[in-house]
DNA sequence: GTCTATATAACGATAGAC
DNA sequence: GTCTATCGTTATATAGAC
């Protein structure tokens, strides 16, 4: 039937919702239920327990993420042009779910081996195009001296900390909900100038 | 008696420990007991609740960190010394505390009116020598156009995203511990230049 | 499939003896 | 101050009627 379908969809959508905000521990399976407007007990009718549930919305999660950002690394772009895409692919996303990469990284240090096992599943590593394309540009003078691990942390870096630390950097420059997003999209540009700029040899 | 601080302070380093690993919400304060060898009771004699005892935990946890930060930014360092000192003290702060930077980023975002008002308590905000320092350097065509905002978060977030994301570097660039250790010092020379050479004009 | 009612366990917190 | 015992509540989870 279409309505069961729509039933789990519902829950679904209700438990990322849920989960991202308050995370595992914080979550109540009663505020999913209110969340989908659903009885409690249909909860555990479509996915048996709460720890099955968050499991499905961690994966969910993690494949939202993690097969764009490696698509990006493994295309045929420039080095320079992936990591504008990367920029963008992180401000688009975050600005579509705020609580994505909190949950997501919060949960992986709660849960290492459930991250582990399901990185085995999909086969998540540094794409050879990547590291080649670094060394490459390392070797031929075009930049300083960095491993490919290095350059690509330094631009995840910059663009997920202000969305983990969101309360931090509100508060502490004082913004409010509108500045903060526009100080967000002004590192749309800023940091791969940095990025780029900061690994170019002197 | 000096058996009563011995007491509150085992309570009180017990419940840095648990805290910080495991969230306000995570936390048991049977194991918090557990950890501090100590009757369970004892915590609410001392603490009288959870949530005071989280209290404490978590404005400890940023009298840990802030004052030192904006020390540095307050100082009398040119500007590339002070962004040396950043990522040195980053780096020295996590050696001895591996959860710190975690704990207090995410139960900000938990609890944003917490912060805010304890924020108030101690005087944070960006000192005005910093923000006079990153100006002249930019109108006096040292660096590029970037305001103090933008420019301090950079060396923020290379320093501090893989702490928080410490399982997940693991994870993707397959190092064991030592290998992670090692991976973070390389860090405490790179930084630096990315972040002084990302802003020189071209 | 969906509801109500309830089982079962865990948690924070307190009372009261010593 | 420190312990044992227990209260009151809330959480996940299930049983059973419809």
């Amino acid at each position: 039937m279409a309505l069961e379908k729509e039933t789990e969809e519902k829950i679904f959508k209700a438990a990322q919702s849920i989960f991202q905000k308050r995370g595992f521990e914080g979550a109540r399976m009663q505020e999913i239920a209110d969340e989908a407007e659903i009885n409690k007990s249909m909860l555990h009718y479509y996915f048996r327990s709460k720890d099955k549930l968050f499991q499905e919305v961690f994966q969910a999660g993690i494949k939202k993420v993690m097969p764009q950002l490696f698509g990006i690394l493994k295309s045929e772009m420039g080095l320079s042009e992936k990591v504008n895409e990367i920029v963008n692919f992180y401000h688009d996303m975050f600005r579509e779910n705020q609580h994505l990469p909190t949950f997501v990284v919060y949960e992986m240090n709660q849960h290492p081996e459930r991250f582990k096992e399901f990185l085995g599943v999909m086969n998540i590593e540094l794409p050879d195009v990547f590291r080649e394309q670094v060394n490459t540009e390392v070797s031929e003078g075009r930049m300083k001296p960095i491993s490919a691990e290095q350059f690509l942390l330094n631009i995840v870096s910059m663009c997920m900390m202000p969305m983990l630390a969101k309360t931090m950097v509100k508060t502490i420059f004082a913004l409010d909900e509108v500045a903060y997003a526009n100080f967000l999209e002004e590192r749309r540009a800023l940091i791969p100038e940095i990025i780029l700029n900061g690994v170019k040899p002197s």
